[in-house]
DNA sequence: ACAAAAGTGTTAGGCCTACACCCATGA
DNA sequence: TCATGGGTGTAGGCCTAACACTTTTGT
């Protein structure tokens, strides 16, 4: 561990932070992976101590190759979750001068879209936990701001890039692909019309699991094209709502 | 002046600095401010000397409120420009480890858009010079590709928000704004069909100068609507091409 | 006189929106 | 048996894209 007042600069210098935005989606309603802090040993986090908080911490200047290679260090350390650095989109800045009351830190937000199923079971229960939208604690430092951001631009970015393949199981169906479109969005669609949008993309192949359907009240199980969907997502996509 | 060496920090902290992309029109091309580097007597600044670069600067710890306030006072001090902490909106984080060759250095990058006739006085001559986008030098550290991405990031916002006012002169004429917005996009568009759409907008109103015109040759002279241009703004905005 | 610049309006096609009916399940 | 959920297709309107001619100036 570094010695107290080893690291001496010409000038004063902040400190830098990544915080991550974790999103999930558990087939009803779009989830935020929180973390309680204090909990960690973690000698620099002494504030907000008890109080829920985005995941995230100090950029190693050492070690880190950039602030994303931070953002997924500290998301592991901190909730168990493994994600690779290419799957944060930077957020945004926030610098505020009085954003932390120790000293200067300012942050560097990401998110990033996870399949809620296959990684509720890598999260650290005793840490971390996932929150709905609509049940979202009182957050430490200005991460309720931070998470607002990060939603509303998760609602653009929807409009370009297809982001089911990140959220949902391999195996799902419209309806519930048209649920996180709802939930994302906070709007609800005529279930016709978006069908026929998603179809149009020829992102989307029914499974068949064998199981003859008796009637129409169990829905079709698709899978996304992967081919199709990468090339869309890279492309680029208009989706209009 | 600081003393050498009297800041300290347990842990090892990067420097932060803000970089500008300041874009302008001149009628025909879009243009970018530079500054050549190695002119001012800021100590800090010992790199790349002779070089053209971004202007920005390193973050006042004690002072800048965030950020984009660090933007605003490095361009005003590098270049002689004035402008607003509003008129910079935020491009991304440049944060690879050896992107400055001296220490750990982040940067935040912002776009700012101006008039470039209004502005080019206001310009200090012997640092800060302007450069048609088809016609930029080598850049120091990793312009480049800042340079970029700021100009890829315009050319989406220009989708979203009306651009216009910002980078033309009060009074314009139709053909201008439109070879601006085919500057940004890089593609040509026909002139009926900009034309209609933008009319659609209501946000052109025709000046009259008092000059008869004789015929079709000279264009028709505008100017921006302000009220429904910043309604347009607020409110959201789509314009396809 | 000819090329270049600018103004103007119409039509066809595609996409989005709104909308109704049928079937099967589960209560 | 009735309410709920899910699947499917069509017609109208709007927006987009394509397209031609006239005027005047500058060479």
């Amino acid at each position: 561990m570094a010695q107290k007042g080893k690291y001496v600069y010409e000038y004063p210098h902040p400190a830098v932070t990544a915080d991550c935005i974790v999103f999930g989606y558990d087939g009803k309603a779009l989830k935020i992976l929180l973390i309680k802090r204090g909990l960690e040993k973690d000698a620099s986090s002494t504030a907000y101590v008890g109080e829920w908080a985005l995941p995230g911490g100090f950029l190693d200047v050492e070690k880190d190759k950039t602030i994303a290679h931070t953002a997924a260090r500290e998301l592991k350390e901190e909730t168990g979750l493994k994600l690779s650095v290419k799957d944060f989109k930077e957020v945004g800045t926030f610098s505020d001068i009085k954003r932390d009351p120790r000293e200067r830190v300012i942050t560097i937000a990401h998110y990033a879209l996870v399949k809620l199923a296959r990684v509720q079971a890598d999260t650290d229960a005793e840490k971390a936990d996932w929150f709905s939208w609509n049940d979202i604690p009182h957050l430490a430092f200005d991460h309720d701001k931070i998470l607002r951001v990060a939603f509303s631009r998760l609602k653009q970015d929807i409009h370009f890039e297809p982001v089911g393949f990140e959220l949902l199981p391999e195996v799902f169906t419209l309806p519930q692909l048209q649920n996180l479109y709802e939930s994302i969005l906070e709007v609800k669609f005529d279930r016709r019309n978006f069908a026929n949008k998603m179809k149009h993309f020829e992102i989307l192949s029914e499974v068949d699991d064998g199981t003859p359907r008796r009637g129409t009240r169990t829905p079709l199980k698709y899978h996304f094209d992967k081919e199709n969907y990468d090339r869309l997502k890279n492309s680029g996509f208009q989706l209009e709502f």
